[in-house]
DNA sequence: TGTACATCAGTGAACGCGCGTTCACTGATGTAC
DNA sequence: TGTACATCAGTGAACGCGCGTTCACTGATGTAC
């Protein structure tokens, strides 16, 4: 079943992307090499056909994440800070994973991230300079301001996914974007909405368009 | 060999902080049950004496190691930013794990524990809670300033870790460093030291003092 | 353009390995009398 | 206080399982003539 070199270069294409999606999805360990290339629409055994080994893939991967992340920004009319900071709202995980496709790697998988290998590393680098060349680019003063910016918006994120209590994620959400951009200012603590019955996405949609 | 109920509660306490330190340096899939038990001093048969499962360990890992780094901030006499601030000089890691003794688990595992189950998640939520309350008790002005400052702090940590280049590394730590605080103005993009030779370490202890 | 053959993407079984977990066993401890 | 026995912390071999990876094989593709 030999394929032409365009179907060869889809379906790599089409690995690499199922894998960006995975990784974020679920994280880099708790990912199998088999997950992937069934996303894919593939069985396990072709995977080494186009890649060395996972570690390369998770590279690939991480760099594929970051370019969409920059396309997101860069094609929308916003600013970069504006960009990731309304993105604040539907940042916190959907179940069904439907919201990881354009998620920056640097947010979903940063502590694994930061344990991996020199070409992942590299890839991440490379990207998050682009990143912050490209907010800093799109309005928001200098590289300095992106940086700060970036690293709140990083770890609120992060932690309104690991806190349990949907009201307290809000929270430090809203807490994070009032300040880092200075002009949406959001009641503290909103108190709203049956979060008894509601699970976390359930709380976190509800802030949509506010 | 059975034990005394005093050895036994030692021993269990050993087993905790040792993964809690386990789980900071590698990550939390990363580290095997027979790895964790054997920095105990103990083979993993006897797991199963002391806990259900990992899972149940990663819980009380989480709530040990929040606990620890609550006690570093109370201790100190420094208000609670002050002390996570001053901690970026030796928040990078040091590859021989030294330092990852007191240092806060939302920080070393953030994206780990934001897909950990109902149990850790609870564990972390606490410690969270916990943390913030403490930092505005120390200073902080109120809870929404603190958790603005955490968020900006682990954001930054984890890219200066991610990060393989170290002089933007140290840059990231700076700029958030000094907007976070407003008060420590650090030149931004430092260029002198002999980054060829210097490690990541080598390169983060550099600002050590400053 | 048509034929013959080498290439190689993809399959699915199989590999070794380390994981989390279980279990029979040991022997010091705590308890019952 | 002393003796007999049940308890159970810790050991180390073993379990099933899923991981990353390999390999013989298939058959359509690309190439040589």
């Amino acid at each position: 079943m030999k394929k032409s070199k365009a179907e060869t270069a889809e379906t790599r294409k089409r690995i690499v992307e199922a894998a960006a999606q995975a990784f974020r999805s679920n994280g880099i360990h708790a990912t199998g090499v088999a997950e992937i290339m069934s996303a894919a629409g593939l069985t396990h055994g072709g995977f080494y056909r186009h890649f060395e080994s996972k570690e390369h893939l998770v590279a690939e991967a991480c760099a594929s994440a970051m370019e969409s992340t920059l396309e997101r920004i860069d094609s929308s009319g916003q600013t970069g800070m504006q960009t990731l900071v309304e993105h604040f709202e539907s940042q916190v995980w959907d179940k069904s994973h439907r919201d990881c496709l354009g998620e920056c790697p640097l947010i979903a998988m940063g502590s694994e991230l930061a344990r991996a290998d020199a070409e992942t590393r590299r890839a991440a680098t490379d990207g998050y300079r682009e990143l912050i060349a490209l907010m800093a680019s799109k309005g928001t003063s200098d590289n300095g301001a992106a940086m700060f910016a970036f690293s709140a918006i990083l770890g609120a994120i992060t932690i309104a996914r690991i806190v349990d209590d949907p009201q307290l994620a809000a929270r430090v959400l809203a807490e994070t974007k009032e300040r880092v951009t200075g002009v949406w200012p959001i009641a503290a603590g909103t108190e709203s909405g049956d979060e008894e019955r509601a699970d976390r996405l359930g709380n976190m949609s509800s802030l949509e368009g506010s």
